[in-house]
DNA sequence: GTGGTCTAGACCACG
DNA sequence: GTGGTCTAGACCACA
């Protein structure tokens, strides 16, 4: 688990810990059914509070990406995290609009901006789908 | 100009007008050089803080979108917005990642992925590039 | 607002809190898009901690129960609580599932039973549905 | 005895045992004075702690659904359950509340809740009372 | 040992 | 003023 933290980054440290660990899902370096540190642990580990490390969890049990099993702790969820329904979609579009409409404003053609996700595609899926 | 709040998103209000007016910019509905309304006239239109609307502003001038001069009021940049750099590629890539890590384990292909970025360019390039 | 916590009981507070607020609402006592007291306030109020009245919120917002807004701050969902889908009403088998299992042990027959229901139906159900 | 474990339910583990041994004597599949599996056994059956099946044990016991002799081991108590008095129908009442404030708040009728209830005493009570 | 709850006090972003 | 975040330290229930 190699988890990197920007303190001085705007966006919460909570948040950053969620990204990074769907990340490393997607990445499949976090396999299903794999356990993760304790909050205890993993708080000291990064030498934040462990109640940030809570909250973190608390949204990824939330959105389906772990499950707090009573004897194997916080592991990731063995049946794989739920499929994009919906919402989750109308929810990409919306983060997806103001990214793309910069973009434009910027002259980065469609092209480019193609290029640019299909690369991160890439880096999350060298490990087979 | 069509502004539309929600004021129970998690996206502050502040935002939420800066990504606006950026898609209208990228919409071509907002043109260089443009006037945009005063801060309080726009603050009573749309039932909002001055503060707000000013902040967005200020983001606005701080990333070239607009110019506010003390006399002509506020302005789309005539000069167009600064093209993208180096750094500016490196955010749109730090936006990106999380949005596609997450598609992925969700299962959203990297075909239906791209397919939603080109129907986004396609919503703001119906005037042309 | 009439919030009656029991320190000594073993459900936790906030989850107490969480259930009054939602029988306000059985109760149309709370009406939707009425607004509720600030974290802050509430939690001087009823003399606990404000981390507490907020996990609370946090819960019916998950819920749907409340919402967010800007500027009102906490309200009502002013659209009614999400209606119960599947997985709500098998949630809701499970919770009674125990409860009828002992009163059928405990000899409480199947009408008293449901006399007991149905008298909690009316008693929040005196303001119309 | 089938003992139906989930080990990532909110529920605590001794509370899950139990409420399905209780389930199990309401459905009349465990009799007065029929034997129950020692601690050690069950433990080791199901795969958890000794001490786990222990306090299930003894909470069953307090509530005198069970005996524990020394030396005739665990048994459902012969004499059959003891009535519910005041204080189980008040707790009865106070555990059905926010079930049902919250089933109304998602529109689950009282007729809908009523059925729920009656056909989970079916459930039990195929085999009379 | 784990996670869950509660408290207390701090700073910041927002409006 | 609001809610959101983070910290620190405490106790308890669970396994």
């Amino acid at each position: 688990m190699f988890i990197n933290l920007d303190f001085e980054s705007d966006e919460p440290i909570y948040l950053q810990l969620v990204h990074q660990i769907i990340e490393g899902i997607a990445r499949r370096d976090l396999r299903p059914g794999e356990a993760l540190p304790s909050v205890r642990s993993l708080a000291s580990d990064i030498g934040i509070n462990l109640h940030t490390v809570n909250k973190a969890y608390q949204h990824l049990k939330q959105d389906g990406f772990i499950l707090i099993h009573r004897q194997k702790g916080v592991v990731i969820n063995p049946d794989g995290v739920p499929k994009a329904d919906a919402s989750h979609k109308s929810q990409l579009e919306k983060n997806l609009r103001p990214l793309i409409a910069e973009s434009i404003c910027r002259d980065i053609s469609e092209e480019e901006f193609l290029m640019l996700c299909k690369s991160l595609y890439k880096t999350y899926q060298g490990g087979r789908s």
